[in-house]
DNA sequence: GACAAGAACGAACGGTCGTACTATTCAGAC
DNA sequence: GTCTGAATAGTACGACCGTTCGTTCTTGTC
């Protein structure tokens, strides 16, 4: 049937904004019936439990933002313009994928670093996933000669996840309108450093 | 009187490590009594309300930040080596002031930068406090000539903040033990470009 | 040793939480 | 139109939440 998909997908994408700005912890069931106008134990149901809702919610987080972000920026040309590509779709995704609270994945990441569960196990795989996903991109960007053959790819998406945290930090806590420049300048120092000679 | 003092110091202290794990929020009142061999309304009483424990738990951190970072780093000489040790000494302190989740400023930053309120309000404080201290030490290490004239300090704040979330982040969730290799690495590649001619 | 103030306690409050059951409504196949 | 299973609603539960209140123990001062 597909009453069901289409419920289960509203509530997620809910979740998915809901938890960006709470917590995954901070979700709660009661709230986000009240949010969808739906019965506490009728969207209970399609969960079974609270854990395996906040697996879904990084779940469809993780499928929204290979949509938003991943998918399309591996469209642009291999090399240097893919890098580029990946980095300003993450600064945007928040607000292309609702996420009220900015990014859930670095809100997630704070909040499961130390709580063990199914839902830190995935977030951890996607958050690996994601770095070899930049690190990747980074080798072709070296294949196509577009960076110099000593930089090393772990340590790119090392420090391209570094500009990504502080970004987010001094847009969301510090409500620095400047960040996004910051962001960028510190980018381009990254760049510049690994293309130049 | 002193006993009150005394109890109040112990609560924080232990506080300060809870909500490192939990967050502000899910630091709870019984918990944090019941760690302590206290009643719930004894500790309350304390602070009067959670906010208000909220909001000293942080101001405490930040006194412990003070003691254990800043302080000791400013007696490091003027200039490079007052970075390095602003850098190196913020790298240990979640463990030199027991944090079990990690720098509780961190976790508190992604918690609260939706969520208004006095805790909020003073940790945006602190945390531009900090960028503050770490600008200051550049702005000291130009003027001893260790740095060119056009490295700019905030950028430069921003991207040191950068390397330490990453490195919290790599460290705590990915449990990557090369962490500390790869923050170091970027820090001295930040200190080369600013240093360099 | 009396006395007052401070510190801690125990019980209870109204709420909300996740979860378990049962009952009802509804969508799609025949 | 009927039947069936999925989808949703309703109700109740025990646990814990922050907070209040009145009481009791402890501490420091005279």
């Amino acid at each position: 049937m597909r009453k069901g998909e289409q419920t289960r997908g509203a509530i997620l994408e809910r979740a998915l904004s809901l938890a960006s700005q709470l917590g995954l912890e901070g979700l709660s069931i009661g709230r986000l019936a009240g949010d969808l106008d739906l019965s506490k134990s009728g969207l209970f149901a399609h969960f079974d439990s609270k854990e395996r809702l906040q697996v879904q919610t990084l779940e469809h987080a993780a499928e929204r933002f290979t949509e938003v972000v991943v998918r399309p920026a591996l469209a642009a040309p291999r090399g240097e313009p893919r890098v580029r590509a990946l980095f300003e779709r993450w600064l945007r995704w928040p607000r292309v994928v609702p996420q009220a609270g900015g990014c859930i994945f670095v809100a997630a990441a704070v909040e499961l670093d130390d709580r063990p569960g199914a839902a830190r196990d995935r977030l951890v795989q996607l958050q690996r996933t994601w770095r070899e996903t930049i690190a990747a991109t980074v080798r072709s960007a070296k294949a196509e000669h577009h960076f110099q053959e000593s930089v090393d790819p772990e340590q790119f998406a090392f420090e391209i996840q570094g500009i990504m945290l502080a970004y987010h930090q001094a847009a969301r806590l510090l409500r620095d309108a400047g960040a996004g420049a910051r962001a960028r300048q510190a980018f381009e120092r990254l760049l510049a450093a690994a293309r130049r000679r």
